[in-house]
RNA sequence: GGCUCAUUGGUCAAGCGGUUAAGACACCGCCCUUUCACGGCGGUAACAGGGGUUCGAUUCCCCUAUGAGUCACCA
């Protein structure tokens, strides 16, 4: 990919918050800088100053920040190429656009909104979509020239040859060619000053020396339009990287991710209680495959794998199912310490109890999480016993009836009594010996204790962990409710 | 509709002229086991269709179908 310093920008505009598409094309164009120990730049395209969100970037840059997707400029940091603000660098664009003018690969086009909106009705009755008229083209320099002295608003357009091609050498889609004659005299700078973003990023790009282009599929036609622009300047053009979108599926319709369709952005996914380095593991994988069968990569392993020969071509749907795996992935991988320390608060959410043993409910929860998020209804019966009805004492494979489990339940209830130490070995051992001296099968008795425990068809733990966690005395009364429950049931 | 791109199991995907067409998620079964989960083992399931080129096409070409992107004073 070239011996000379590797330069990836990743542009967004402060119009909202981050979708995941949108991550996985900083992440892309993060890993191909840093694979060559290039740098990676910010730059905010604010030039759409009706869209602006407040707080869009101080959000997009706590994203980047918990997306460990670090830049190298930017308009926090600085650099060497800035600003990195397009709204404050307006006045570079027009000059530009104006060298344009003069070499009549550009002009000043005073249509009014109305007029191009009528064009465009119009011609939409008459079933075709068709691009500026070229009315302005007409113009001659002293209309021009009135024109702007009298104050008109106006636009400088870009204008298209009519005839021949332009083609591109995509790295992942290979070359693509347009018949110049499709393209439209695009709007370089509008009424107010301001670029549009496709010559901002023109201007920007060659500037800030960014030497590979990394950007959704969704701009594949309008690169022509770029490369002109750097011809009429005679700039180098960069290598351009288009990366395939991610879709989501919706019944059997396959649509783009949109925010406004509720859909998970990263930082969603987050609050749910995903863990950042296995989302973004996750979408690293969505469209791009290292080759081989490993499947979990730390930040540096992908910096180190990541080459553009894995990018895909075609769109790749987002499956919640398997990001959830990954995620339990990186839970289990965590050291029972780190697995504490990231589901304590959800554990302390939902269990006030002082006396419970929060590292031991961690601990039996470490192999049973998926999502962070999912533990509250899991552990709530620690808290509380649930209204829970005596058919889930019945168990086929442990042998369980209502009869066995009130026996069952009364030999606990009297190992119980007689534990001083309780911990998790003494409990075992206890209860064990009754299932020895009773000569039946272990479930038969631990399957009625766990149920009368917790109140639950499933739960995570066994008898004996979760008898340890709720306490002498707090499991000596579920269980003596148990009794009672089954034993009502039976006679009513 | 024009243009551009894509199309391997339900999903992510390997493959790059000759393979029993990998692997992962999900699903199913078995084992382990004090439930569930974890873990282990196994299973179901795919080259969109039709023409070429070739001794031989999932791989190359063409057509069709389907899907997607784009056609703004939005990015």
């Amino acid at each position: 990919m070239g011996e000379k310093n590797i330069r990836t920008r990743y542009a967004p505009s402060p119009t909202g918050y981050m979708h995941i598409g949108n991550l996985r094309t900083a992440l892309y164009e993060y890993l191909i800088a840093k694979n060559f120990n290039g740098s990676f730049i910010m730059r905010l395209e604010d030039t759409d100053q009706e869209r602006y969100v407040e707080g869009a970037t101080e959000f997009i840059y706590k994203t980047l920040k918990t997306a460990n997707i670090i830049h190298d400029e930017g308009p926090d940091i600085g650099g060497d190429y800035g600003p990195y603000i397009q709204s404050k660098r307006k006045s570079i664009y027009i000059k530009y656009a104006e060298k344009l003018v003069k070499e009549e690969k550009a002009y000043y086009c005073f249509c009014e909104k109305e007029r191009l909106a009528k064009i465009r009705e119009e011609n939409e009755k008459k079933g075709i979509i068709a691009g500026y008229d070229r009315y302005c083209l007409k113009l001659d320099e002293k209309e021009v020239r009135s024109n702007l002295e009298k104050k008109i608003p106006y636009v400088i357009r870009q204008k298209m040859p009519q005839e021949g091609s332009t083609s591109f050498k995509d790295v992942v889609f290979g070359e693509i060619k347009f018949e110049n004659k499709e393209l439209d005299d695009q709007i370089l700078i509008k009424a107010d000053g301001m670029p549009t973003y496709n010559f901002a990023n023109v201007i920007d790009d060659h500037l800030m020396k960014i030497t590979h282009v990394v950007r959704g599929s969704e701009y594949v036609s309008s690169t022509p339009k770029y490369n002109l622009l750097y011809k009429s300047f005679g700039w180098e053009i960069p290598q351009y990287i288009h990366v395939p979108l991610i879709m989501k599926k919706d019944g059997d319709q396959i649509k783009k991710f949109a925010k406004r369709d509720g859909d998970a952005s990263f930082n969603d996914l987050i609050e749910r209680g995903f863990l950042p380095q296995a989302v973004v593991n996750y979408i690293a994988l969505l469209g791009w495959s290292p080759g081989g069968e490993k499947e979990i990569f730390s930040m540096d392993e992908l910096i180190k794998e990541f080459s553009t020969k894995g990018i895909s071509k075609s769109y790749a749907i987002f499956d919640m199912e398997k990001l959830k795996w990954l995620n339990g992935e990186y839970l289990r991988k965590m050291s029972q310490e780190e697995f504490y320390i990231v589901s304590e608060p959800y554990i302390k959410e939902i269990i006030k109890n002082k006396a419970i043993d929060i590292k031991k409910v961690s601990k039996i929860l470490q192999a049973r999480t998926e999502i962070l998020s999912d533990i509250s209804k899991v552990i709530d019966f620690i808290e509380k016993l649930p209204d829970y009805s005596v058919d889930i004492y019945i168990h086929k494979k442990m042998k369980t009836n209502y009869e066995n489990s009130i026996s069952g339940l009364e030999n606990a209830l009297d190992c119980f009594k007689k534990l001083d130490n309780w911990e998790h070995n003494s409990i075992y051992e206890e209860l064990i010996k009754t299932v020895k001296t009773l000569g039946i099968k272990n479930g038969q008795l631990l399957w009625p204790v766990r149920t009368a425990l917790t109140g639950k068809k499933v739960s995570p733990g066994g008898a004996i962990d979760v008898a340890e966690i709720l306490g002498k005395e707090e499991s000596i009364m579920r269980i003596k409710f148990g009794i009672d429950k089954l034993k009502n049931y039976i006679k009513g």
